[in-house]
DNA sequence: GTCCAGGGCCTAC
DNA sequence: GTAGGCCATGGA
């Protein structure tokens, strides 16, 4: 890894310049972020949203509501984000978990990041970046999410291959290069996610990009 | 009609 | 330990 040429710190003030301060995650409480999280797995925001409004509309957007509540009836209100038997089933898995052995999302959250961590990956449903989606932003614990977007905003730029690009590698990376602040990890992923929404795409859009000047792919090269 | 979206699990080698 | 198949809806 060419520490040389990774400058953080340009590329987040770059991106705040274009977008703001974020520092986000759509959604109201903790138990939205979590659900929200795992809703979102390979699947559109805009599918979510419709999967959170119907659980909201049935009063049911909540960890506690979840656990209790009809697996058939949660794949119905949960659908339009697909893959809806896998999700209900993680869902209630993970809600039955926290109910069972915590009550509360919060006296789950009390554990430090690392034990945290280990916890939600030994559940079925939750993997590396659903895990640290949960640490950062509902339990607010600083680690570095990673998604297909921050990996294709960081190929481009730095033009990283495959095996640097691997969650481990990057998550490493990158928090080795930037201050351990929960805030800054929130709102440098959410400008990452603001970023690949609006400019880079699998079919780049790259003319407008706030950081097309540092960006390293080719507009004529297909993406593999 | 085809491609894609803020993953993760299981299986085979 | 890793490549490939599978899960599924809705929008472009």
């Amino acid at each position: 890894m060419k520490a040389k040429t990774v400058k953080l710190g340009r590329l987040y003030l770059t991106m705040k310049s274009r977008f703001g301060f974020l520092n986000w995650w759509p959604g109201e409480t903790k138990d939205e972020i979590v659900i929200g999280a795992i809703l979102t797995q390979n699947t559109s925001w805009k599918n979510v949203e419709k999967a959170i409004k119907n659980l909201k509309e049935e009063n049911v957007l909540s960890i506690s509501k979840i656990a209790a509540c009809k697996t058939a009836y949660l794949e119905e209100l949960i659908r339009p984000s697909g893959f809806y038997k896998q999700k209900a089933s993680r869902l209630k898995g993970f809600a039955s978990h926290v109910i069972k052995r915590y009550g509360t999302l919060d006296k789950m959250f009390r554990k430090n990041e690392k034990e945290l961590r280990k916890e939600l990956l030994s559940l079925n449903g939750i993997g590396n970046e659903t895990a640290d989606s949960i640490i950062l932003y509902a339990a607010e614990k600083p680690v570095f999410v990673i998604d297909a977007y921050t990996k294709r905003i960081m190929g481009r730029v730095y033009g990283f291959k495959e095996k640097e690009l691997e969650y481990q590698n990057l998550q490493k990376l990158i928090q080795e290069k930037i201050q351990t602040d929960v805030t800054l990890y929130k709102d440098f992923h959410a400008q990452f996610v603001e970023l690949a929404k609006n400019y880079c795409k699998k079919e780049p859009l790259c003319e407008n990009c706030p950081i097309n000047k540092n960006c390293k792919y080719d507009v004529n090269e297909k993406l593999s």
